[in-house]
DNA sequence: CTGTTAGCGCCTTCAC
DNA sequence: GTGAAGGCGCTAACAG
């Protein structure tokens, strides 16, 4: 009656017995078998087969003191946005050994902090991690992690280590100076709770704004001072956005400046809820009122009217962070520790003043015009 | 010169020597300080502490062949359905030891079960997995893994241990005969590619129709097989819905059945499609055509005029997953075997041929009705 | 290319 | 309530 306290499933010295080899030879033959002479390694296949044999990543990872999880942390899971970062992480991933394990800081430092730390207790083989408003205790923990660090969706002088986003304050100015150039004048700013890269959209808007001499703190439902931000309404503590609090966002933008003629979105489903308080006020858009939103969601295009929108790469942004994180698993430098992967402004019918109201059948056509900040990958 | 390949970091064993007890104690106060007598717990926390002690979770779970990863498997990460999932789950989990791993199978059974092979490797606390229907080696896999198992958003009588959703094909009946009730006679199915899901809603509209007497298969755009649909359109790769699919798939309806007077829509993204199209061919929603949804997302309430659609509770069904799995690992007995969570049919104005036309400021208002099946828990 | 030896850090077992 | 001994399954290090 041996003392063993296993769960009875084949290891490695079961495989390595069967196939008469050593076990280091079947723990090398697993993990490459180009380490491994053709005839070992056919024998060791058979036996692994023959026992139903199943690597135990916990030992492995005990051994190599190092994991193969990829600690993920975003800052929502309801978002599109970050749900569309997470499928570029996956098809990043694609078939490799590595593991996505994903924690939803719910956009709390504290959280995010405590999140970072337990997943350092698995020694990961990576970090992607969202923004570049980590505290002082979490920033730390990122430098001192013993692997890859990729922060994702934002821009930095100062990564922790590689960063790969783009502008929220120049995709947002580049939208404003768009509504200004095709004639509105009295253009709102419709957010909800304000994270810190809506900030630095916030900042694009005012700074379009004023470049254009036309801006009127009137028109944004945070406060003048950018910085601390008095939302109104009564979504203040709602970290998401919802088309219902567009619409009475909106109505409070009117009921404080009736002239208002355009709005730019913090996001395309404030947009969408912009959208339909106009069709309920029975408000032509773009004539009577302009439109435009963040992110270019699908349903953006799809709109009657069509509505334009800052298409952001967050497929690309997740994509492009795990084969960047896989690079330098493999060894490959990688010098370029800031990676602008850009925006375009769609240009749609909800901002466009010459389109005729009547009919658009063809939503689905192409964009009116496409203005590109620089090359992006494919997107999808 | 030691051959000790260790990262450098502090183990166990150094906070025992410091806080001169036995290691194991310093594992037991860890793991639960109530086994520790209280002089010792508060040496181990300075110990600990003065260190900056972090313990490996790879080498617990070798030691205890049990890791203290829950294994999730959902098919999407893009259908807002699944975030609402993902975020219940995550709220369940809160702030025990328990952390998640997602693996996103799209839809694609031989990715799923490679998945759960993968996820196996990593001896998991427990499995939550999407639906029922796993191939013959997943189930074998489920059935033999070692730990709790959560199947969710479906219902059937052979869980392989535990299921938590409803009936998608008792909630598209209800909806179906809403519709009926409410006067409309040719109504449509909408949908693009279909999971197993989608059949049972499909399962659901024919039967309220059969028995109405009133089933046109020239009205769904899946073939009259309702096993093997041969889908029209380019959208029938696509395992996503969008809003101008639903636009493109309820033209193509259109086409066939010009006197189709309203739509059941599979879910709320093609319905937004549907609704889409009808104002860009100024129809009258909900006197000139009818539109229902299915999960009732945020926009369906928001949108002008607001929409009807099935609420699904998808936040409780990860929630109680998670608390049926904690349960479970806290040795609690689970006889419930089979839970349903059931589903609300949520009339508003675009099913509600009595609603005025004209302006509608008050979408944001109760719904017109809202007919419960059953009791279900705050869903947010 | 292959094997031997020992260690990864924690926990189970069993004795006190 | 506490501790000593040894195992969990795999792999780094070095030799051959």
């Amino acid at each position: 009656m041996s003392k063993r306290r296993t769960d009875g499933r084949p290891t490695i010295a079961d495989v390595a017995a069967l196939a008469g080899v050593g076990a280091i030879t079947v723990s090398r033959a697993l993990r490459d078998p180009s380490l491994v002479s053709d005839m070992l390694r056919e024998k060791i296949d058979i036996a692994v087969r023959e026992l139903g044999y199943v690597p135990n990543l916990n030992a492995r990872a005990l051994a190599s003191t190092r994991s193969d999880v990829v600690g993920v942390l975003v800052p929502s899971l309801t978002q599109h946005i970050f749900a569309d970062v997470l499928r570029g992480i996956y098809d990043g991933i694609g078939h490799t050994r590595l593991h996505i394990q994903v924690g939803n800081t719910r956009y709390d430092l504290d959280e995010e902090e405590r999140l970072l730390a337990e997943l350092l207790r698995h020694k990961p083989a990576g970090l992607i991690v969202s923004g570049i408003d980590q505290n002082a205790a979490s920033r730390r923990m990122l430098e001192k992690a013993n692997c890859p660090v990729i922060q994702i969706m934002d821009l930095s002088d100062n990564p922790v280590n590689k960063i790969i986003g783009f502008s929220h304050h120049n995709a947002a100015k580049a939208m404003t100076r768009h509504l200004i150039e095709v004639g509105y004048r009295r253009i709102g700013f419709l957010s909800g709770w304000m994270n810190s890269r809506s900030k630095g959209r916030l900042s694009g808007y005012v700074e379009a704004l004023e470049e254009a001499g036309i801006f009127d703190p009137r028109l944004t439902n945070a406060a003048g001072d950018l910085g601390a931000l008095a939302l109104r309404g009564s979504w203040d503590k709602h970290q998401y956005s919802t088309p219902a609090m567009g619409r009475e966002l909106i109505s409070e933008l009117w009921n404080r400046e009736p002239r208002m003629d355009a709005v730019f979105c913090n996001n395309d489903v404030l947009a969408l809820g912009a959208l339909f308080e106009c069709q309920a006020r029975d408000l032509s858009v773009p004539n009577d009122f302009g439109i435009a939103g963040f992110n270019d969601e699908d349903f953006m295009e799809a709109a009657s009217p069509a509505m334009s929108s800052v298409r952001t790469h967050r497929w690309t942004v997740g994509h492009d962070a795990v084969i960047a994180l896989r690079r330098q698993l493999d060894g490959e430098p990688d010098d370029e520790r800031i990676v602008d992967v850009g925006f375009d402004i769609v240009k749609r019918a909800s901002t466009d003043r010459r389109a005729q109201p009547l009919r658009d059948d063809d939503a689905a056509a192409p964009a009116v015009a496409l203005q590109q900040t620089r090359a992006a990958g494919d997107d999808r």
